[in-house]
Formats: structure tokens, sequence, C-alpha cells
DNA sequence: CCTTCTAAG
DNA sequence: CTTACAAGG
């Protein structure tokens, strides 16, 4: 059994005052795909660095911005961080860890909400995503793209469809990427063990009150490859959580 | 009897969140001079604005930084910004209030510690200030500078004088300025209440928990034209309530 | 609304 | 350590 959680922790200094390390020692995940640092390697709390996990990150070189990481269990046999994009990976929004059965990467997609030039940068990592995940399908270890994607998929995974149809996050191009993103064969392993169910979102805007009422966005993902959605037992939003304005995405395989 | 205060709020939006109005409702001061406002006038939070006090303020143009103000209950019958020094004025430092029968002013001297550009604007700021006081002496209505001068006068107005003697805000020539503000026929109404006693602190680090051990410095003062000295009946720091890293300053006079 | 950064204290 | 600002989300 692998129990994998994809946080997007909106400063992993901030989630820690509120309490990572209890989320941690709660929820007990193999593997913890973390995305929106915010911070430095050498700025990551310290009870997080003391935590039974090995730990890899991939960083932006803009202090206090983006930034990925990987916490496990076991000590992967490899990590690569990055896409091969130099814009992307000065942004620090991708990562990879290779263990002996399994391969994760913590994604986590630019925001287009701050305008046209973003959206335009975010269209393009897309653009760069698709034959970048493509080609781990071929290889011979199951894996999973965990992460922020920044993207609603479908009318269900959104709390407010009709008004946001051109707000960035559930674009029509954004969302046709998505489906383009799930036709090469990879699952949205949650929706799978969650068809069809309503109000399950990962993303609450900080403003209005917005989890409270649960009017949020589903925009955090695993992606994974088929043998992993046969493998997923379970999978939960652990909303129960406040230590950021996305909770964790957090999916038991049976590897 | 009129009670005044003078209380640098290291920012009004800050103290108000930490109970700024439920100090005044208790203390119920006459007169507040406030220094450190740290906002325009538009940024002052509504409670303060809505209170039974007629308002006077004199901002920074820069925003967030520095900033006087006065409250009172009774109408001042004139409001006077600045000291006639252009950079001095742009920073918010000095406000009188006329009132029937005194003249109040509110006064934030520069801080020197962040260099020595600006520890020569302070040694400036105090030359101006020296012979703008002195003109109030000659006036027919008591009058009292009431506010943050950032200087210790003497080794009992600073916790550990030896460690600090080089440092600003307790250097040999602004502990002489103090002297001759007094030697031109000032008081510095609270020691003259409290001769001799020791551990009688303003302001706190907020580092190293200085204000548990009372490891503070003496810095706002009431510095009062004779009558006013006459006048003094009681005279108290604050330390009680955890506003700012500074106490407000409370003297009650017989007027 | 929240988290960073930086300047200022 | 704390308050502001500004950028980013």
């Amino acid at each position: 059994m692998v129990k994998i959680s994809s946080f997007n922790v909106n400063g992993i200094r901030a989630a820690q005052r509120k309490g990572f390390t209890d989320w941690v020692a709660q929820t007990d995940p193999d593997i913890i795909c973390l995305q929106e640092l915010r911070a430095l390697e050498h700025q990551v709390p310290k009870k997080i660095k003391k935590l039974p996990y090995h730990e890899a990150y991939h960083t932006a070189e803009k202090k206090g911005y983006s930034g990925v990481g990987i916490l496990s269990k076991e000590k992967p046999v490899r990590v690569e961080a990055g896409i091969g994009v130099d814009w992307i990976d000065e942004e620090g929004r991708v990562l990879m860890a290779e263990y002996s059965d399994l391969i994760v990467f913590s994604i986590y997609a630019p925001s287009g909400t701050t305008g046209d030039e973003r959206q335009d940068l975010k269209m393009e990592f897309l653009d760069h995503f698709l034959p970048f995940a493509q080609k781990y399908l071929s290889g011979d270890k199951p894996v999973v793209f965990c992460g922020d994607f920044n993207i609603c998929h479908t009318s269900i995974d959104i709390h407010n469809p009709k008004q946001n149809k051109n707000t960035s996050g559930f674009l029509p191009e954004e969302r046709e990427w998505v489906t383009r993103l799930l036709e090469t064969g990879y699952e949205d392993v949650y929706r799978r063990l969650h068809e069809g169910e309503t109000d399950l979102y990962s993303w609450w805007s900080y403003r209005a009150a917005s989890k409270d009422r649960n009017k949020g966005w589903r925009i955090d993902y695993h992606m994974g490859s088929p043998e992993l959605l046969d493998a997923a037992e379970d999978a939960v939003i652990e909303m129960e959580w406040d230590l950021s304005d996305h909770a964790p995405v957090t999916i038991t395989y049976s590897l």
C-alpha cells in the first residue's frame, strides 16, 4: 500500500505555522507532493526537515515564489528537477522522484489569473507538459503526476460553471487540454473513484468565506497511468484541515 | 483636570487590532498625542474615527510611514502641522493643537538606528526643534511637547547604559540635547514626578522578550512648560497594555 | 483574503 | 520581532 498526498501548501512556512506536521503525523502519507512552497530550501521549517521523510525540492529562483517538493518515506532511486524549458525550470514547477516500482511527479502549473501574459505562459507550460507526460506512459513503471494544474476539468469540478466560463482556470481551451491529457492515457484518479459526485473541490478562495460555504474549484489532481487507477483503493480530499487555501488530495494505491 | 496621554502606537491599524479603543475607553484621556500612525488619514480605523474625540493628523507623504495625530474631547481653537522644514514636514513629525488654556504638541523625532544618514537627519531635526520649542515658552498659555523623542536622557532611563553608550538614542550628543531642552525651561514632567526611580521605561524591543524582562528605554516624554509641572498630579506609564512596542505615558494636570 | 518580499523601526 | 508596502495568487 502506498498512500500519496498532493498538497498545494500556499507557503510551506505559513502551513507549518498552522500545523503542517500535525497533518503529516495524522494522515501519515508514504509520499507527499508539495506545491507552492514559496520558500528556498534553507527556509523550509526545521520541524519539516526533521520528519522521517526523504526530501527533494525544486525551488524557484525568485524568493518567496512557487517551488515544488516531494517528501517520501522511501528514498528515491532518482530525482529529476525541471522539464527542460528555462523559464519553467527557473520557476520551480516540475519535480520527479523515481522509486523501485513507481514514478511520482509534483507539478505546479502557472496561474493565469494575473493577466494575459501569464495566461499565455500557462498555455505554453501546458503545451510543453503534454509530450513530456506522454513519454512516461511507455516506461516500465507506473507514473503519477500529482499537483495543482490550475484547471477545473468539467462543470461538476467548479461551484459556479456559468459565471466562470471566461475565467482563467475554467476556459474552454484549458478544459480541453485536460481532456487531451486523459486521451493520451492518463487517468484523473480522484474523479474515477468519485464519478459524477458533486461538490468535491480542492481549492477555495480566501475571500468571502468560500470554504465555509464550499464554493470551491477542483484543480489539484493525481493524473496516473492506467495501472495506478487499477491500484487506487481510496481517494479523499482532506478539507477538514485548514493549512492552506488548497486541501490535500490523498489516494491510497495497492502497490 | 486634564488627562493627557502620549502614545507611539507603532501603526494605528495594528494597535486597533490589539484593542486601542479599549484602552481609550478605560484610560479616558482628555487629549491623546499619537505618534507613528503608519497610516494615511483615510486608513485610520473606523472605530477610532467614531470615538467622541476631535481628530487632527499630520501624516507622512510616504505610505505606511511615521505620522502624528492629536485626539481631544475639546475642539482645538487652532491646529498647526509641521515645523517649517520641508523634509521634516513631509515625514509628519510635528503637530500642534491649541485649546482655550493649553497648547499641546505631538512629536515624533526621527530614529537614527538605521544608519549614519538618518542619524544626521535626527540631529538636524533636534537642532530645528530647540529654537522652535523655545519660542512657545514666551507665550501666554502653558505648552507641552508630548512624544517619542527617540532619546534616553540619563543612565536610569535605560536598562543597560554601559552597553548602549555608542547606540543611537543614548549617544552623548543626544543626551546633552535633552539637557539643553530642559535648560531652556522645559520640564521632563514624568521624571520630575518620579525623581530617581529606576526601571521606568516606555519602550521595549520586540526582540528577546524585552518587555517581559522589563529591559526597556524611556524615550517618550511630556516636555512641559513650568506651569504644567506645577499642575501635574499623577504620571503613569501604562505598561499593562500591549498595543505597541511603546506604552502610553499618561499625566493628569490640574488645569 | 493571504503569503511572501522589502524597508523601516 | 513587528509594521507597513507591493507583487503574486
